[in-house]
DNA sequence: AGGTTGTATCGATGTTCTTCGATTCAAGAT
DNA sequence: ATCTTGAATCGAAGAACATCGATACAACCT
């Protein structure tokens, strides 16, 4: 589910041209992912570890929410594509998958020669 | 909120170094106003535009939703900070804010001398 | 085997979100 | 002034979400 052909599909995506249906639900879901404090906080410390992993014992006493919730969140950040885990002993290790990221990056950046003319507001009809 | 010096400050973001609380919360309202099928379209098909707006009349019947409803997705959009609005004459034209969308855009992507090691699957610690 | 620690899953609960019909507001036309 | 059309606002109803405590699962230690 997306990445086959939908959401980078050649390259355009979002400020190019119309989204269709199935395009835009595959995207809203990673969107949706990112669209909560908690899992963007999440997000940051994974990504940005030098390591490029961070275990969940590290991550889980760095919020006021019990460890269930983190957990919940953690799942919500995988099953959007944005982050991947294993298990390693008695822990488990989350790293970002950059893909994901990269995605959403081109899919936000205009092809620049798109200058959008007037805000409208200088334009006018006049 | 947003774009002060929360989400941009200088450049970094999401990817580079842990968010802090009051950055994850501002940015995740925008990422919450992308997570939602028809936002992400109506955005689209806003942005796509070359005149570069788009009248609320040609939004609304593309979709299979109440005149309220779609009003009320692009005020989301709207205070998200992604697009703006303008009466003119009975009709409401709508545009990109071109400025949240490369903010977002940047926040997603990696200063490239980040490599992210290995996933981990091969390194592993025995 | 039994105990301990780290993590995920399960139900339940309160909140937030999406959507609608009804209404109100804005602006032009008769 | 009244009517008509386009768009926003106002409740209300149902669905989805975040959060928790309790529990189950995994792996190590003694």
């Amino acid at each position: 589910m997306l990445g086959q052909d939908g959401v980078d599909g050649c390259c355009p995506g979002l400020l190019t041209a119309p989204l269709d249906e199935a395009q835009s639900v595959e995207l809203a879901k990673v969107f949706k992912a990112l669209g909560d404090p908690i899992r963007l906080r999440l997000l940051s410390m994974i990504a940005s570890r030098a390591g490029g992993e961070v275990c969940v014992c590290d991550l889980t006493p760095a919020f006021d929410l019990s460890q269930p919730t983190i957990s919940h969140h953690l799942k919500l950040l995988r099953q959007a594509g944005l982050i991947d885990c294993e298990r390693r002993g008695t822990w488990v290790y989350y790293w970002l998958l950059p893909e994901m990221t990269d995605r959403l990056a081109g899919i936000l950046t205009r092809p620049a020669g798109q200058p959008l003319p007037e805000p409208a507001g200088t334009a006018g009809d006049a």
